[in-house]
DNA sequence: ACCTCCTTGTTTAGGCCTAAACAACGTCGG
DNA sequence: CCGACGTTGTTTAGGCCTAAACAAGGAGGT
């Protein structure tokens, strides 16, 4: 019983074996040619990495269309979601945002020049602190809320149950990563 | 020896269950600030990068140390494992790669300075063709083989079982991202 | 106070990528 | 035979990032 790719749902059972998709054409061959090395993670982290890469462009040109960059929302919306006062270092933002000190200062920059955001001097003129002006406000929350429906309905060929089973799943890794890799900074440091 | 943490206000109980992560934070913050707009994508979709990420970075830390990058790696493993005679065009490169034309003309062109590819002109002075060198076989050799031990052991905390799950459901977001998305390359064109 | 060490932020150099403009070559239909 | 087209590759401009060198400002021990 060969299938074609159809429009019409096929029947779902059978252990349905997905016949082999381009991962599966990776790992196949280099058991083939490098027989001894393990494969199996090729499964998952292939996998992993093609998905955030299609996400990723897919969210780059909805963002393009939005008028903001990928980097920029990044940085707008962990002002924003931490809630009042929409406000916080560089140096927590920099553990929030998982990208280096420098990529901090450069976001800053390019948003503080769109009028996004504003860095001022924390009294004494010591720590940074930056915030999120009325324009960034606007701007965030729209692209957010248009960003969320849209990647929403990107994943609704999944049903919730797969949902959740994969978000338990991709929390174990995750989490298994960060204790693993750099068992040093998980989250951040204080968490004030 | 180093410090575990910094002395004082002790760590806020990070149990070892598998309750709320800093990506379940991000979801609850947005439903908290912006009621009524799909957060449960970020579930999923916010994983998978922050995964991605992870990865990555580890990886690329990983390939510094044996000498070669990332770019450079997916060049030669898509040309390595191909097998005989361990060359395409950079058209064909471009599809197995995901990335754009110029970007498979500027990895080219680096992995040839490198003396791991060599880019000839087919009979007749058509298309081009890129095949390995025999020291691009044996960085790529080298590379692969250590590259997929480390990172069967970076995942090593999943079961086979988990592994296995986890695979299947990639695999079907995956799917569905790509049918979705440019339902135009899911692929390639003839796959000959 | 004084000196050392650490944390903050900025800056700079180098890398890789996408998008888009181009240059060349076949392919086809008239 | 010839011009419109689609492909193939290259080049260029612009963006964002990491790593690393720096510049300052505290926090503590002596």
């Amino acid at each position: 019983m060969q299938r074609e790719r159809k429009p019409g749902p096929s029947v779902p059972e059978t252990g349905a074996v997905p016949q082999s998709d381009a991962v599966d054409e990776i790992q196949h061959a280099w058991l083939r040619e490098l027989p001894g090395v393990p494969v199996e993670s090729i499964g998952v982290i292939t996998r992993v990495w093609r998905t955030a890469k299609i996400l990723g462009d897919e969210r780059r040109r909805t963002l393009t269309r939005l008028g903001i960059d990928s980097a920029t929302l990044d940085l707008l919306s962990t002002l924003r979601r931490a809630g009042p006062p929409y406000a916080m270092t560089p140096a927590r933002l920099k553990d929030l945002c998982l990208v280096t000190a420098g990529a901090i200062s450069q976001r800053v920059g390019r948003a503080e020049a769109a009028g996004a955001v504003r860095a001022v001097r924390s009294p004494g003129g010591r720590t940074l602190r930056v915030e999120l002006t009325d324009a960034g406000h606007a701007l965030i929350e729209g692209s957010v809320e248009r960003l969320l429906r849209y990647e929403d309905d990107l994943i609704g060929h999944l049903s919730p149950a797969e949902r959740d089973r994969l978000t338990e799943l991709l929390r174990k890794l995750l989490d298994g990563l960060l204790e693993r890799g750099h068992g040093d900074s998980p989250i951040g440091p204080p968490e004030d």
